[in-house]
RNA sequence: UCCCCGAUAGCUCAAUGGUAGAGCGGACGGCUGUUAACCGUUAGGUUCGAGGUUCGAGUCCUCGUCGGGGAGCCA
């Protein structure tokens, strides 16, 4: 084979009437008696590649005729641009060579079901839609990180062993730690308002882990988040950093990933909108939007996925719901001074029925208080102890939130499940592969 | 943990209680512009498992296994 210069698909607009190598797998592949059409992806995108029997040595038509569904090839030829194409390019082939024929392939052009699917996750990352997804993933995942880092924010990372529950409430996965019972972390919550006492603004992203025994489409037994901790911020402050953000994603998805969201049929109309500002309601609003629904629920309850759905109906962009009541959050939640039956906490909600993509608020930062809320949760005082000291050396209101990378995936992309929004989900009763 | 639904060829699905089939994929052959290409030939089955009803069960009943959707909980 000629040394050529090596292309990727995705730059291919660059090479028009040169000659180039791609190294890929072989898609799907139509042909006739002295005609080839072969689909090849090289991972960075999808090109139909032309074999002429008359173009080419024999070598190269037999391998051409060789190629079964995932075959890996390298395949030369010049770049030409073709209206009849659906990337708007085609590769005219000069030379092909076969790397590995590949053994019958599993997942066919046709239709699949999601228990087969995912048992061939590993394969079906390589389909179009999945790949698509994923890729969208990646670009949500660095826009966030950029937009942090560029205003301000230090990445500073959690543990995800740790000796006790963040939050006590939600199953841990226990494991063992050298004789010690050790937790995978559900939150780097605590561990960031340390961080951010050192560096007035920080945010971690990793993995997190919960136990429930859920089966829903919006819920996974290891997930990704992102939690900024903001010192000195209120409510507000943390409102106005959630919009930001979000907006900030959504409009560089849109710019950056028009092709794969177009291969998800993503209808982009709705994401078009989502600029900030974000309507702001209060928990006892959503109630008498429910109520207006037909739904109505005591004050003091949490709403469920049905609810969130209801309410995001109302509204284009994605809608903040602030204010829940104290009983229904978590021990650290700052009361409203106004009301004390409810806290600054916020959930930000997505729309389309996507559910809550973000959850936080300000935190507790007078050490009595944190104190007696420690008390009123049943929860040990010992492993908390570093926690308080956080309200004994220079104390000061702060405020943070997590956002759930594979349901702001889910929601951008217009997926049905979140499990299609991560290479390897862990699902309930599910870890392979 | 609870509620609902499902399991037949490698895959997606048919089959009134009466001989288990099609499309895709595979193999072989044909076709010079195909778009989930098309046309012909062909191979491919412990109908999830264990019992039961019946002259006869893929089909009806019981139990189990596995999976899907949802609830609760949450991001």
């Amino acid at each position: 084979m000629p040394a050529l210069p090596k292309a990727y698909i995705e730059n291919i607009a660059n090479f028009v009437d040169q000659e180039v190598t791609l190294q890929g797998w072989l898609y799907n592949k139509r042909s006739s008696g002295k005609i080839q059409f072969l689909l090849v992806r090289d991972g960075s995108g999808m090109i139909q590649c032309v074999v002429s029997r008359a173009d080419v040595s024999s070598d190269a038509w037999q391998a051409g005729e060789a190629l079964t569904q995932e075959s890996s090839l390298e395949v030369s030829g010049r770049v030409r641009a073709d209206k009849r194409a659906p990337g708007g390019y085609e590769l005219t082939a000069t030379d092909l060579k076969v790397v590995q024929i590949a053994e019958e392939y599993p997942i066919t052009p046709k239709e699949h079901g999601v228990d087969f699917l995912m048992n061939n996750r590993h394969l079906w990352l390589r389909s179009r839609r999945q790949h698509a997804a994923l890729r969208v993933r990646a670009e949500i995942i660095h826009a966030l990180q950029e937009f942090y880092d560029s205003n301000g924010f230090v990445r500073v990372d959690t543990p995800i062993l740790t000796p006790a529950a963040c939050e006590g409430t939600t199953t841990l996965f226990e494991t063992d730690y050298f004789g010690e019972p050790a937790y995978l972390s559900q939150s780097g919550q605590l561990y960031n308002e340390a961080t951010m006492m050192a560096f007035g603004r920080v945010y971690c992203y990793g993995p997190t882990f919960r136990a429930e025994k859920s089966k829903t489409r919006r819920h996974l037994m290891e997930f990704w988040m992102i939690e900024p901790e903001i010192a000195y911020a209120d409510l507000d402050e943390c409102m106005r950093w959630e919009e930001e953000s979000v907006a900030y994603v959504v409009r560089r998805v849109l710019q950056t990933r028009a092709a794969e969201l177009e291969v998800l049929e993503r209808d982009t109309s709705r994401l078009q909108k989502v600029a900030v500002p974000f309507p702001r309601i209060s928990y006892d609003e959503a109630l008498e939007i429910l109520k207006k629904a037909g739904e109505e629920i005591p004050w003091g309850e949490d709403f469920g996925g049905g609810h969130e759905t209801i309410i995001s109906e109302d509204f284009e962009k994605p809608v903040f719901i602030h204010g829940y009541p104290t009983k229904a959050k978590a021990f650290y939640m700052q009361p409203d001074p106004q009301r004390p039956e409810v806290t600054l906490s916020v959930d930000l909600i997505a729309p389309e029925g996507y559910g809550e993509i973000i959850g936080g608020g300000q935190r507790i930062h007078d050490l009595n208080l944190l104190e007696q809320r420690l008390e009123e949760y049943n929860l040990p005082r010992e492993p908390y102890e570093w926690y308080l000291d956080l309200r004994r050396y220079g104390s000061v209101p702060h405020s943070g939130y997590g956002q759930g990378i594979e349901r702001t995936v889910a929601w951008i992309c217009g997926l049905e499940h979140v499990r299609e929004t991560i290479p390897f989900p862990r699902l309930l009763y599910r870890m392979y592969p």
